[in-house]
RNA sequence: GGCCCCGUCGUCUAAGGGUUAGGACACAGGCUUUUCAAGCCUGGAAUACGGGUUCGAAUCCCGUCGGGGUCACCA
């Protein structure tokens, strides 16, 4: 039989890390055992906005290189793949149900539920249904019907047996029915639940593997007996742990990330025109794209949370991780998330990133940050291309580029009031910048090895040392006070543009000094 | 509160009866240095606690404590 895995995110509008990771799973253990990855759209909860919100997960996953086999824009046998879109067959299957006496209708109102919850919290018991429709008789039933009565439909659930598996990451696992109840399969709208959709689904879509979230383990046991009731055997089901906050065991949410988001990065997002509100969270899929993270590293970054390969391997590049990946391996404890590492191992997947490919994948964000064309012309990318080699190991992640390089591609240099304070307002400074002027104007050939030599005798000329020359060149230059080496810097700016700019810095240092 | 799951450095993890409990991120110190990175060297850092079983326990059993999940006409 072969593996059929399947990830079944509901339209929310954007990919949490979490369900990012789980997503991984299922697709890494399809392509292990070249299976099938399904992917399925849980719209049953009528959401307005239905195409938006699902565009940003869509686009997540496709970031990621997870390609699904069947799912939206993929047909496949087991369609449609939308749960709105399969009304029909819940509707058959509830009707099996119906018709073999494991479901009943129960006409109790919203109104009459709520009391009976009330009265369970106030004498601290766990709610569950009680069961009075159960008995109602079939002719009763027929009347209420016709007589138009809304009612929802209801699993019966024999008391006093207990449901055991063998979870794959758990183990084994029980549950006694009385903590369960006759759980709600339809609503009075007619639209499907989770759990009754879900098997349905599971089973008709031929799912051999669930792979899904720790919190889903109490559904595992309602499922289980739908299963049973259908009498169709049940899949696999592997819960994997919860990826927690940082340093926690609490499951992962936007305010846990809060410290990760920070001025510097979120000043990223402003270059790149998000507006404040838009700017994502490091809880999202979306940041790290935009962030210009690579996918294959926060493909291995999220892989490696809750799973490893052995004992010491972190780089698992999209290849091995297929060819190894074993849900034996997964932990049973949560995970916290660790942006750190994730960053560091960005920064390894971008160094071993082949030259052109970082000048392809910088591109788009340069341009959307308004510092170069679209299409790029060919001087601009032997430009890109030139700073690239320049910032080296530096360049960690794609928006590297705009912050420790974006004044190549402008014609005006911001000065950092911070750089230009700590730097360039010294005494010193009007002299080592008017001299510097004096000398590069003359120089010939303006390159890297031509402009140190230059700084370098300046320095000595004036007894200070290279730091000196150094640091208020970078500033005066570049405006800021980290960048690529300055030599190099000053070579890929130019002549014409490294003598406007010290024109400039100069005309700053004495204004503020009168 | 009932039921269920989990507990190895701050974090991700390895070891699944016998190791000085290993690696990685982060952190600290040093070297290098024109900034920022990178690199190299060094360092601190863990089996939640208490009982058993055993020649021997992080590992098996029990209890305690702690963390988490779940108890919807959400998924």
């Amino acid at each position: 039989m072969t593996v059929r895995t399947r990830f079944a995110p509901s339209p929310t509008g954007y990919l949490h890390i979490g369900g990012v990771r789980t997503a991984i799973f299922n697709w890494a253990l399809a392509r292990r055992f070249g299976g099938q990855f399904v992917l399925r759209i849980d719209d049953t909860d009528v959401e307005r906005h239905r195409e938006e919100a699902l565009e940003p997960i869509l686009a997540g996953l496709r970031w990621l290189g997870l390609h699904w086999d069947e799912g939206p824009g993929v047909d496949g046998p087991h369609g449609p793949y939308y749960q709105s879109q399969r009304l029909e067959v819940y509707r058959e299957f509830a009707e099996r149900l119906r018709s073999r006496g494991r479901a009943y209708p129960c006409f109790c109102t919203p109104e009459e539920i709520e009391r009976e919850r009330q009265e369970a919290r106030q004498a601290k018991r766990p709610y569950r249904y009680s069961g009075r429709c159960r008995a109602l008789p079939t002719q009763e039933q027929q009347r209420r019907i016709e007589a138009g009565m809304p009612y929802v439909l209801r699993l019966k659930v024999e008391p006093d047996r207990v449901i055991r598996f063998v979870d794959v990451v758990l183990g084994p696992v029980e549950r006694n029915t009385n903590d369960i109840g006759d759980v709600v399969l339809v609503r009075a709208n007619g639209m499907p639940l989770y759990n009754f959709a879900t098997v349905v689904d599971d089973a008709s879509m031929q799912i051999t593997h669930v792979i899904r979230a720790q919190e889903h383990l109490t559904n595992t046991f309602v499922q289980l007996l739908l299963y049973e009731a259908f009498d169709i055997t049940p899949p696999q089901f592997a819960h994997v742990p919860y990826v927690a906050a940082p340093g926690s065991k609490a499951k992962l949410s936007k305010r846990h990330l809060e410290r990760y988001q920070t001025e510097e990065n979120v000043a990223r997002f402003l270059k790149l025109g998000f507006k404040p509100e838009e700017v994502p969270s490091p809880v999202m899929l979306d940041y790290y794209i935009h962030l210009g993270y690579l996918p294959d590293a926060v493909l291995n970054g999220l892989a490696r949370l809750g799973w490893s390969l052995d004992d010491r391997t972190e780089k698992i590049p999209r290849q091995v991780l297929i060819e190894n990946f074993s849900l034996e391996r997964i932990h049973k404890s949560p995970a916290s998330f660790d942006p750190d590492k994730l960053y560091w191992l960005q920064g390894e997947y971008m160094r071993e990133l082949p030259l052109e490919q970082k000048v392809a994948g910088t591109i788009p964000f340069l341009q959307r940050a308004g510092l170069v064309g679209d299409p790029v012309d060919e001087s601009t990318r032997s430009l890109i291309r030139r700073v690239i080699e320049a910032l080296g190991d530096r360049m960690k992640v794609f928006t590297d580029v705009i912050v420790y390089g974006g004044f190549f591609f402008k014609d005006e240099v911001d000065y950092d009031p911070k750089a230009v304070q700590k730097v360039l307002l010294k005494e010193h400074v009007p002299v080592v910048l008017a001299r510097l002027r004096e000398r590069l104007a003359g120089l010939e050939p303006f390159d890297a090895a031509h402009i140190e030599e230059v700084v370098r005798g300046l320095a000595e000329e004036l007894g200070v040392g290279a730091g000196k020359v150094i640091h208020p060149l970078r500033v005066a230059t570049s405006g800021q006070t980290i960048g690529p080496g300055v030599f190099e810097l000053v070579e890929i700016l130019g002549k014409e543009r490294a003598l406007q700019r010290l024109e400039r810095a100069l005309a700053l240092v004495q204004q503020e000094d009168a």
